[in-house]
DNA sequence: TAGATTGTTAATCGATTAACAATC
DNA sequence: TAGATTGTTAATCGATTAACAATC
């Protein structure tokens, strides 16, 4: 084992992705009152490939894993949420609460993870100064004032796609630097502007065309078998 | 340009996660009364390397495209909506009727992509025989009856994490083969059985991240150009 | 024709996996 | 010690991009 240097400044998204699998799973094994964990036992649990997870864990433990032994969980667990930002909160707003932007509204996990989504923005009159769980529900024309005011710098799409765009854009005049997207719709933003699709058409492909190989496969197995 | 031949029979994920997209924007271009798309007009306005989208489209039209004019829309949506499976129906099953699972339920979207979700299962006495839309909702006892019956092969779970390895075991056992998951959990599955997660915190840690990276580099800039 | 667009081959890039020496 | 586990280097794999000849 080669001394600890200065690497691993770039942590790739694809690890970024697996860290809050991690998370939670650690968070299981502390809660059964567990001292130490290995990722070699993390991998094997997650079907995942060991020197993926060490490679992973390297890039954002403080300390080095002990040989035998694994590492600590209770360091990990800080580290871990401290590198996924889970203790700062991070402020969000939401535009469009029809019935996914309430589903975010009022999802409890989100906080855990350290989003907060302080209000939603709607067009519908109807709809404003009603609550949803404990946040308010305000009319467009305050989101510029309301973004201004308080520095957030996350919004999140939930209108249907024919009016994404527009709202994409009220955001980025307002000064939101990163947009969750989740209507079905590619956005257009200036540089510098991050923009998380969040696809389920794509993913729906995805799965059913796997389906569908595996079936024609299994079949021709079947063929070949009895005959 | 050579003779196209038996190639492309494999069409990777990324390429299939790309296709909804070009449909939809195709679809745009066709009822704005367009006769011919060009890759390379797809590529600009989706934002995407032009030979990516040749290369993705190569893979699934039935023509090749025509130098100057690009494909023929008609023929080309015709082709895509055939490979992605538009054109026959995929029904599927969902359990955890909370309020995701009623979106999901009620989505409109989802049945112009070939999948309908035909009925909903949840434990809730209570919701037992309700409908929504036109969905009707059973108690799980059901279920194995139902999939038996209707031969359906995906099965959707929008239930609590701590439920979803049980429910994820009941539709296996049922006979279920693919498996759309929207709780936050890695679910263990016998070999064979396809698994697709939905993964919401994950999406939301790459974000938060590539923000903050930003933000500390915009700040360096300004630094570095003020001093 | 000239030029926009095509499809293919080769190069590049990024992520994952294999191999291995070091350590408790 | 012996063996499980670590972190690093090199090889592999898959997807994207660059370069280019062919075509209408």
């Amino acid at each position: 084992m080669r001394k600890k240097e200065e690497s691993s400044l770039v942590i790739p998204k694809s690890t970024l992705s697996r860290l809050p699998l991690y998370y939670s799973h650690i968070q299981k094994m502390q809660q059964s009152g567990e001292e130490y964990v290995s990722a070699s036992a993390i991998a094997q649990s997650l079907h995942l490939n060991p020197v993926l997870v060490r490679k992973d864990l390297a890039g954002v433990s403080s300390t080095t894993g002990k040989p035998r032994l694994g590492f600590n969980i209770t360091v990990l667990m800080n580290d871990l949420s401290n590198f996924l930002g889970y203790n700062k909160i991070d402020e969000a707003i939401l535009v469009g609460v029809g019935s996914l932007g309430r589903l975010l509204l009022t999802n409890k996990e989100f906080s855990c993870m350290g989003l907060d989504i302080t209000v939603g923005f709607d067009k519908d009159p109807d709809l404003h100064g009603l609550q949803i769980g404990d946040k308010f529900i305000l009319p467009m024309e305050k989101m510029a004032n309301y973004v201004k005011r308080t520095g957030v710098k996350i919004g999140i799409i939930t209108v249907p796609a024919d009016q994404a765009q527009e709202v994409c854009d009220q955001l980025v005049d307002c000064g939101i630097l990163a947009i969750w997207n989740f209507a079905f719709t590619l956005l257009n933003v200036p540089q510098g502007i991050l923009v998380k699709n969040e696809n389920l058409p794509s993913s729906l492909v995805v799965l059913s065309h796997q389906l569908a190989k595996k079936m024609v496969k299994d079949n021709n197995l079947n063929i070949t078998k009895t005959s």
